[in-house]
DNA sequence: AAATAAAAGCAACATTGTTGCAAAATTTAA
DNA sequence: TTAAATTTTGCAACAATGTTGCTTTTATTT
């Protein structure tokens, strides 16, 4: 994993440092989406605020992961799975938010619907989260 | 107007009061959706922050308003068109973000396309937001 | 008009996000 | 391998946003 991780920095020529390398695990370690405060929490102590906030703000803007829209004001964090590239995500997938759990899932293979917008309006990109039960929990 | 707000207010069982009025005027007077700080401002500062605070939440419980989530962290508020209901919103429409004029526009006519989840997630709800360009700013 | 109920304003605080700059770490070049 | 150059980090200070308890004011009911 270890690997991994110093191979993806180093494909989007970005210094390999113990903070990216932390939250690039955690990313990495798990499926679910992580907002800022959850990676705050789990990549521990160990670094400043204002390094994780940078650190997302780099992995976004290279296209390591994407950000996901929530309506209650806590931006979400999830790895790019396709090969996205420095401003130019192709993340065309649907997300899911658990009800039960409140988790975030990337739904990779749900690939967003069309829209059929009114006369004048241009569509650019289209963003659709679903909220409903997981899998996990339904059980 | 006085009175349609009036009339509103009371059908939800809220006092009329100064802000309230003030801040359902804000809404009914354009079709663009508001954040808090659109709010803060345009409502002057005749209304402490807090009063504008509890008024949208208020608004947003009683299904006067509904909220429109953003990747940027900042969430919208738009008058709810349909019958909506104390705790039971129906704004199954699609919101629509302008990459020029930064306006974000409820589309009540285009319906929430459905998504085909995989086995095992059960669906209760569908946020569509679609960026692009506007009817307005295409000209 | 008085009593009751509801909302507004204020203060104090918590959380979240931003910026400039010096110190530390990483990468590059010698 | 070491020194220089570059990049990133941590710190401090600050700004913006959001929350809560309590008192005063305003609106509604009797
Ligand atoms: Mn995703
Ligand atoms: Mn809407
Ligand atoms: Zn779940
Ligand atoms: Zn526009």
């Amino acid at each position: 994993m270890k690997e991994e991780i110093t191979t993806i920095l180093k494909r989007n020529s970005l210094s390999v440092t113990a903070s990216r390398e932390k939250i690039l695990t955690l990313f990495l370690g798990q499926d679910v989406a992580l907002s800022h405060s959850d990676i705050e929490k789990k990549a521990g102590e160990k670094f400043d605020r204002v390094t994780v906030y940078r650190t997302l703000q780099t992995f976004t803007d290279k296209g390591i992961i994407h950000t996901i829209p929530t309506v209650d004001n806590a931006i979400l964090y999830a790895l790019c799975k396709d090969n996205c590239t420095q401003g130019h995500h192709h993340d065309q997938h649907v997300h899911f938010i658990c009800d039960k759990c409140a988790q975030t899932f990337c739904l990779d293979n749900v690939v967003t619907p069309d829209v059929k917008l009114p006369q004048g309006y241009t569509s650019q990109q289209i963003e659709v989260v679903v909220k409903g039960v997981c899998k996990a929990c339904k059980k």
